[in-house]
DNA sequence: TGGGAGTGCTTTTTT
DNA sequence: AGCACTCCCA
């Protein structure tokens, strides 16, 4: 016990040994949150005030509850295996697995992502002839989310207008057709579970007895309805131990609601608020940066950083030409660090929207640095695993038209779209799903379709009874896949992948021991669903890690460098055009960047940027500006390296003379309305010249220089 | 049926 | 620039 609580300094401890009370623990970065977090459990079951039966813990990424239970099981000698950790989506997963019947799915219903919700939404458009360029299937999913996000389904669902009323009509549809197939989306499976325990008194009263004490990680990123399903769990009198930081919640564009925060201490007045405001990871300087930007923030519940680590080194800023210039710039000073014995896995290189990564790879590679890129494309998500997994989703679940489409004619079989058409025309009218409409197709259709579910019929037949890793590799083999990506010229790779599922299942299956509720498949395949990645290979590797400013949160390195601090990238034209609100989460996600380095901070922007394949003239980021000048140490180059910035009217107008003024593109200046801005192209000459000025915040603008009070700064 | 050419989009991302 | 998606023709 006093192991337990040894080290802990004294907001922690007061925070780790409440006694059962709603609690909200305003962790800032750094204060060590996991920890208390954790902690927290083992003293409240080392002391016998809950069982491990009665804990609910919520996190919001697998990795984050795997830590957990790791940690968990490290301070108490308990068994945490069968213990409720999960993520938000993973227990209600669980829970309505238990009680399918009782939540009107079928025992197998299978989880669809993102990527099949949307397949899913086109072919619904499709069948019912709408036009998706009226309405885009993207913003459709969107739509549907956000109400589901909110417990509104379509039957409640309000619209005002016209094209809001057939978005609705739509969601309604999407609705039935879901309830068809005997599938879930992400926010179903939150929003079902809601819907289950409100409804059904006596499971609500089951669970609600069981969990007495609840505990929720990142309490700033939960949407409406995780909040209350909260509300609803802790119902009975359990208690409520939330962490959370305002100043990191950056996933508003997905649904979650920083107002959570406050409204637990009103739904909760006897709440205790407790602030970890002690910060054991950056370097006094570091940690004064975040604060001073953060700081520019209105909406707050306030909180301020401390250390007594020491100022430490100051923040090092370097101003590049462009952004290639800015990435030799970072691969330079990573080789100093490295060569002075830095290790490479300590730095990381970071960046607010992922094509950022490209010239930076470029860089590292040419210079042979060793590095890992996080983001991007996902284990389950690659296309032959999506195959693999299609032809297993429809042995369990035959109603699963996604998974039907997706492999009807892959490998290729002869079926065309013709004959899908024909298929989609008659499932429709006798309302059943593809597979079974099948039955009912004629003449060539009828033949190939009909051989195609046979196939499905014997692969089912082949595998009952195989264990999971087999049942996969039978598909894959009889299914035609394999061979088909022997042939194919780029296959190896995808073999290989398809190799490395047979190994996750097999994985899987040991770990998980226990088959739960529909077999062993249909909870791989919600695995799959659910923990789309994780699977990162090569992690012990000697890299410098690249990744997302939003990927970084929660890690933490010697060596950060934050690339790409421009206006309108970082922060992001489009969150700025959201307003003030756009704004703060894009400070936010600046003060999330900044505290993730321990020792050494680098902040690097560059005048030019090649994005979208266009050469874009940029100002330096606002959040630059916000850190005081104090803290930093500017690395700028000296003017003799020529300037990337070509002169007026290089390209674009084709104008040879220098404006009067001294204007010329890559020039900043300031304008009486817009502000601070950089010149972008040129056009026109005498009266009718005109520049292309890039104002950042106050956006792109054509100014005539007759007219346009432009000063060159 | 399937590949090649043409078109359009492009912030962040977990589940 | 790069990628996904669509369309059209062999």
């Amino acid at each position: 016990m006093s192991d337990l609580l040894a080290n802990l300094n004294s907001p922690q401890l007061q925070a780790v040994t409440l006694p059962p009370v709603h609690a909200l623990i305003l962790a800032g970065a750094g204060s060590g949150k996991t920890r208390v977090l954790t902690t927290r459990i083992a003293w409240l079951i080392s002391t016998n005030q809950v069982g491990p039966h009665g804990v609910l813990a919520v996190t919001f990424t697998n990795k984050a509850a795997k830590e957990m239970t790791a940690r968990l099981s490290s301070l108490v000698p308990i068994n945490v295996r069968g213990m409720w950790i999960g993520t938000f989506h993973g227990l209600c997963n669980r829970l309505l697995r238990a009680h399918f019947r009782e939540a009107g799915l079928p025992q197998t219903f299978q989880i669809l992502d993102s990527a099949d919700q949307l397949a899913m939404v086109k072919r619904l458009l499709k069948n019912l002839n709408i036009d998706d360029e009226k309405y885009p299937p993207r913003e459709l999913c969107h739509f549907i989310n956000a109400h589901k996000e909110q417990g509104v389904r379509a039957a409640q669902a309000e619209a005002y207008d016209n094209y809001t009323q057939k978005r609705v009509e739509i969601y309604a549809e999407y609705e039935n057709q879901c309830n068809r197939e005997g599938v879930c989306d992400f926010a179903e499976l939150l929003l079902r579970c809601y819907e289950l325990l409100q409804r059904n008194e006596p499971l609500r009263a089951h669970y609600q007895q069981r969990f007495r004490q609840i505990l929720v990680d990142e309490f700033q990123d939960t949407n409406v309805l995780q909040y209350r399903w909260l509300k609803l769990l802790a119902g009975g009198g359990a208690h409520i131990f939330a962490v959370g930081d305002d100043d990191q919640s950056i996933y508003r564009f997905r649904g979650a609601e920083v107002g959570n925060m406050r409204e637990f201490e009103r739904d909760y007045a006897g709440a205790n608020v407790i602030r970890l405001e002690q910060n054991y990871r950056s370097h006094g300087n570091i940690l004064a940066a975040a604060n001073a930007i953060i700081k520019n923030n209105r909406e707050r519940l306030g909180k301020n950083l401390w250390t007594d680590a020491g100022d430490g080194e100051p923040i090092r800023a370097f101003e590049a030409y462009s952004d290639l210039d800015e990435a030799r710039f970072i691969v330079e000073e990573i080789r100093e660090l490295v060569r002075d014995g830095i290790s490479p896995t300590q730095i990381a290189i970071l960046y607010r929207s992922n094509a950022q990564s490209r010239v930076l790879e470029h860089e590292l590679f040419t210079k042979g640095v060793p590095y890992k890129v996080y983001g991007g494309l996902r284990f389950f998500e690659r296309q032959e695993v999506k195959h693999a997994l299609a032809y297993l989703r429809l042995l369990g679940n035959q109603d699963d038209d996604t998974a039907f489409l997706r492999v009807v004619n892959f490998p290729t079989r002869g079926i065309g779209a013709r004959s899908l058409e024909n298929l989609q025309a008659t499932a429709h009218q006798i309302n059943s799903s593809l597979y079974n409409a099948a039955a009912s197709l004629t003449g060539k259709a009828g033949q190939t379709v009909g051989a195609f579910v046979r196939l499905i019929e014997t692969l089912r037949q082949e595998t009952a009874n195989l264990p999971l890793p087999e049942i996969i590799e039978h598909v894959v083999e009889k299914s035609g896949l394999a061979q088909h990506y022997r042939v194919e010229k780029e296959g190896q790779e995808r073999l290989e992948n398809l190799d490395e599922l047979i190994n996750a299942a097999a994985t899987f299956v040991d770990d998980e021991g226990a088959i739960g509720e529909g077999g062993a498949l249909a909870s791989f395949l919600a695995h799959a669903s659910l923990e789309a990645g994780e699977h990162q290979a090569g992690e012990g590797q000697e890299a410098v890690q690249l990744m997302s400013v939003h990927a970084a949160k929660g890690l933490e390195f010697d060596v950060v460098f934050i690339s790409g601090l421009e206006q309108g990238l970082f922060p992001h034209e489009n969150s700025v055009n959201e307003g003030k609100e756009g704004l703060e989460e894009e400070r936010r996600l600046m003060y999330v960047a900044v505290t993730r380095a321990r020792q050494r901070l680098y902040v690097s922007c560059a005048q030019t940027r090649m994005l979208h394949g266009q050469t874009r003239y940029c100002m330096p980021s606002s959040f630059l500006d916000e850190i005081p000048e104090g803290l930093m140490r500017k690395l700028n180059k000296k003017a003799e390296s020529a300037p990337a910035v070509p002169a007026f009217g290089s390209f674009g107008g084709g104008y040879a003379e220098p404006a009067a003024g001294g204007l010329r593109v890559g020039q900043t200046v300031e304008h009486a309305k817009f502000g601070l801005g950089v010149i972008v192209s040129s056009e026109g000459r005498g009266a009718d010249a005109r520049v292309q000025v890039n104002f950042g915040g106050a956006g792109m603008k054509w100014l005539a220089l007759e007219y346009a009070k432009l000063t060159p700064v």
